[in-house]
DNA sequence: CGGAATATTGATCAAGATCAAAGCGAGTGG
DNA sequence: CCACTCGCTTTGATCTTGATCAATATTCCG
């Protein structure tokens, strides 16, 4: 029954996160989304008030129901939030990659835990400073609002690719990864387990699906990359 | 299956800031539900500047990918939202009772349909209308951030209840309608099918579990209603 | 190298879907 | 008041998808 659990303790009590005050804003940390006027007075915002952290593959970030005191943005690499069920199985409740908030929530403890998948540097702010910008720059609350707005919208499309088949769900994924790349060339930093774990399927099922995507000549598969051959077969296959 | 992008900068920007009073984290946004001042400003805007609507059963009032235009209240009956999925099947994302808001996202179209489950009385203000209450009145900005940080929450739930079990996905949503309701006695106003489609089930998967309940001796079931008789052993279902 | 962690592949199993057929209950008309 | 009907629900039999169990195979790193 149980499937994966996590045994990276030790790992985690021997490495203490770097920590930088005030790090000057680089070039490569200002990316510019959409909303380019708020998300920029957040970022800059973030950027004086927050420090950076670094954590290296498996580290726990924050732990489930622990005091959700900061907000964090993903710098470099990849993160992952997750739950785990009763039963010992994990959930996966996203990844995020550079440029992406996480622990937005509104409550005063974390609803999940969040750890580094691949080495991560992360910008942690106290969410009570932030809360405090945000009452002196409006650009800041509507951003905060935006933020949880979108966080929203991609957990009801994860529910979505819940009711679909295993074929879908792999589908879905590769094409929600490829929209976070440049061309159709996916570098996947989680492992098969942290897919299946955010499709809610298994690592066989996952790597079986895989396997006939590829027989289908949909995609090239290797271990950390998948490329597209074609997406309009899985656009149709998504559903 | 694209996702909206926020498209409200007209909205916001009209009016004076968004000004989140109380910026201390805790212990105001523990009780979210309870946030009392805050809920009644909102309540008293929707009130002065919006429309009370009836809907009969099984009536539409709004459409997937219609114009966003309004933010709706149940004041009576009950409603649910829903997609219909390119193969034919609907998926239920959530049920509002009475005093539930819906319709939250701040995108420019609703990437779901609403229809009544009930008839129902419903509360609906103009968008644009309420952003600018919200730019006057800082209580009222906060409480759409709260809001939307609660369905976000409530989002999140569901996801774990699809990673579940038949048996525990039924427990686990008599369980969150008893938390609505007075008693261990619980009204459904929704169908079978409605049911299913929330919890990503076959109608007669949930007929045979709700049996497999009854005959556990955790409740007592009828069309309409049922009656909690064994809420631990139910809880310990729900895992 | 070598050993552990991760991934693939194969065989079997089980939960829940699907197909099919009654039951039930509220509204309708004779 | 009772039979009829229609939509909803329950129950039963079978099938399918993906989980589980069990071996390899591959990759990653010391």
């Amino acid at each position: 029954m149980g499937r994966h659990m996590q045994t990276q303790a030790t790992a985690f009590s021997a490495s203490r996160p770097l920590v930088v005050r005030n790090p000057l804003p680089t070039p490569e940390y200002r990316q510019v989304s959409a909303d380019t006027e708020n998300s920029r007075a957040l970022e800059h915002a973030m950027l004086r008030a927050g420090a950076v952290m670094s954590f290296c593959r498996s580290e726990e970030i924050f732990g489930d129901g622990e005091p959700a005191d900061h907000i964090y943005r993903v710098l470099a690499g990849t993160v992952c939030t997750y739950k785990i069920l009763r039963d010992g199985r994990r959930n996966i409740n996203a990844f995020y990659l550079a440029d992406g908030y996480f622990a937005l929530e509104l409550v005063d403890r974390h609803s999940h835990a969040a750890e580094a998948i691949s080495g991560a540097k992360i910008l942690v702010v106290k969410r009570a400073a932030l809360m405090v910008l945000a009452g002196r720059d409006p650009a800041v609350a509507r951003q905060l609002l935006v933020l949880t707005a979108c966080e929203l919208a991609r957990v009801q499309d994860r529910v979505l690719l819940l009711a679909k088949t295993a074929e879908e769900r792999v589908a879905g994924f590769l094409l929600e990864m490829a929209k976070r790349s440049k061309g159709n060339s996916i570098e996947l930093p989680m492992l098969r387990q942290d897919i299946a774990d955010y499709l809610g399927l298994t690592i066989e099922t996952v790597s079986r699906t895989l396997k006939l995507l590829k027989d289908h000549a949909a995609i090239e598969v290797s271990t950390r990359q998948v490329v597209l051959l074609n997406r309009s077969t899985l656009s149709r296959i998504n559903g």
